[in-house]
DNA sequence: TTGTAGGCGTTATCAG
DNA sequence: CTGATAACGCCTACAA
């Protein structure tokens, strides 16, 4: 069943069906009836990729939307993940006709703004409840990026943080490790929180005393008086599982101030994969998030709900891949 | 860039290009490389929407495999849940030009029956590592549905069973009962695992202490001696939440035989939302797992990986809904 | 072995 | 307000 038969049943021409699928304005409301309930009586659902390929003709408008923090980040060109996980979705939107901009996420969000954009992206762990609703309620297609909020039904991508985090926790223990400790920032975010539930369930699961300390990554404060406090209370490590490689890295530097060698004295493992770990002294050892996918998969799961209909919201999580380098045994 | 310009800058016919990037044999080898020079030159990428458009004139040829005790429960139409996904498939392929069949999932595999099928569908938590990795090995696009497995990176499409256990358990806390067990299938399911999983995290976050108990829901064995043994050590709890909705009934009809009422004396809740639930004394409150999504969302991801190059695997996982029936206060 | 041409189902332009 | 028709990018008989 396609528009041109659905066309030919209810007597008018397959222009006047697509125009009432679009619901465009310039149909007559009787017109419109008679095709509504052609269309009702044989469950017609349109064909999205002949849609989509016929609607090559004018481009998708999508707003890539970050918060000002990682916005200052991105110019600096310092936050090597959220850089290559925005240039993802541009390659791929590029290779989709479809104009992305990208637009800070201000806290009181403007609707006049969005006149013309046919679908958002939300990156990053600072997304919240909120901001989701508010483009909700005015039925702006959507995908989170980087975040998860599990009392709101949204799509989004993440990464599976904790099988990698379990990963790296079995790995260590098969190095013969067991006082292993997880330096997380922020557990809003839902990458670390889902790092974090992963590092803790593993290290139960294996009989260990699981032990974790929150850093402010935001900032990157100084780590020094959180590895005093390890150090004191907890005792030496013989391996540290990060939320992120920035957060190992600056963990490694923070270890060397104190004397403490990499991997020698003490393992320690990061999580994404950035090329800076690649090169950092030790090379980092980490779970490798596949942040190009990340961004890609992003804006073709938004142009599935820009396009199609009746999307039903899902979670789509990414697989980690461990890397073994220098940092750790 | 597009085949057209390719033909042109190779100075062949489209129809050539067309031979050379689908792998046709009739194409000479001088002719294949100087195609394939301009394809690499201009990193063309081709279009999927195009590419499963003009497809549509052949049709995909799809295995839904299912194990023998699932297929057996399919023919007595006793599996709702499967059945349901299933139907979910069938419809979803039958809008997308594809045929699909669906064969038991045999221990020894052959690659001769799986000659001329485009993709296979392996349905049900029977699912191993041993199954994934011969499908991979022979290069067959491939979707798990209704099981994950860690450990082999593979697309699959499962029920957010964490998050819906965490809501049930949280729901019940909200209603003053404190002591909640949980009854539960076999953990290799990741379905079951899932949900044990947020049952338990979500429990020790309440300062609860969790307690499980093992059901071979498989055969649908007697749970007497399971609730007996439950009321002798733990005692009689307040709620009962279930791996899913048979079990949460068969436990329901088990406490009727030791005069136990429900709600009123044990809250009980189940997971999956089949309709038999609806109209069982008393209707059964349940996470709702949007069945015909999922095998709808299943064949479209294998669909996208038959069609599509380089595909990322993927794990999706579908949000569940709380539906408050009679089963539970 | 290669090219020509007619779809695939929808959108959008342009007449009427 | 409605209809004819040329795209969209690719595939595949059929012809050469």
């Amino acid at each position: 069943m396609n528009i041109r038969e659905i066309a030919k049943k209810a007597d008018v021409s397959i222009a006047t069906v697509s125009r009432v699928l679009n619901s465009s304005e310039n149909v007559s409301s009787a017109t419109r009836e008679k095709v509504l309930e052609i269309l009702r009586k044989y469950e017609f659902e349109m064909d999205p990729w002949a849609k989509r390929l016929a609607s090559k003709r004018n481009k998708t408008h999508l707003f890539i939307m970050v918060s000002r923090r990682i916005l200052k980040f991105l110019d600096l060109e310092s936050n090597e993940f959220y850089s290559t996980v925005i240039n993802g979705t541009r390659n791929t939107a590029d290779m989709n006709r479809s104009v992305t901009e990208i637009v800070e996420m201000e806290s009181n969000l403007d609707e006049e703004k969005l006149k013309g954009v046919d679908g958002v992206l939300l990156v990053g762990g600072d997304t919240t409840a909120e901001h989701v609703r508010f483009f909700k309620k005015i039925g702006m297609p959507l995908v989170l990026v980087d975040q998860y909020i599990p009392t709101v039904k949204v799509d989004c991508i993440v990464s599976n943080g904790y099988d990698g985090a379990s990963y790296a926790v079995k790995y260590l223990i098969s190095r013969g490790l067991k006082k292993i400790v997880h330096i997380h920032g922020f557990l809003n975010h839902f990458g670390f929180k889902d790092r974090y539930d992963g590092y803790k369930a593993t290290m139960e699961q294996n009989n260990l005393l699981p032990k974790t300390y929150e850093y402010n990554d935001e900032v990157m404060e100084d780590m020094k008086p959180l590895i005093d406090k390890m150090f004191n209370v907890y005792g030496v490590p013989e391996a540290i599982f990060a939320s992120n490689d920035l957060i190992a890295m600056k963990a490694i530097e923070t270890l060397r101030s104190f004397h403490i060698r990499v991997p020698e004295d003490i393992s320690v493992i990061g999580f994404d994969g950035i090329e800076k770990g690649k090169y950092f002294t030790p090379p980092l050892s980490t779970l490798k998030v596949p942040m190009r996918e990340m961004g890609s998969l992003a804006l073709k799961r938004l142009l599935d709900i820009v396009y199609d209909q009746d999307v039903y919201p899902v979670r789509i999580s990414l697989f980690t891949e461990f890397i073994k380098r220098g940092s750790s045994v």
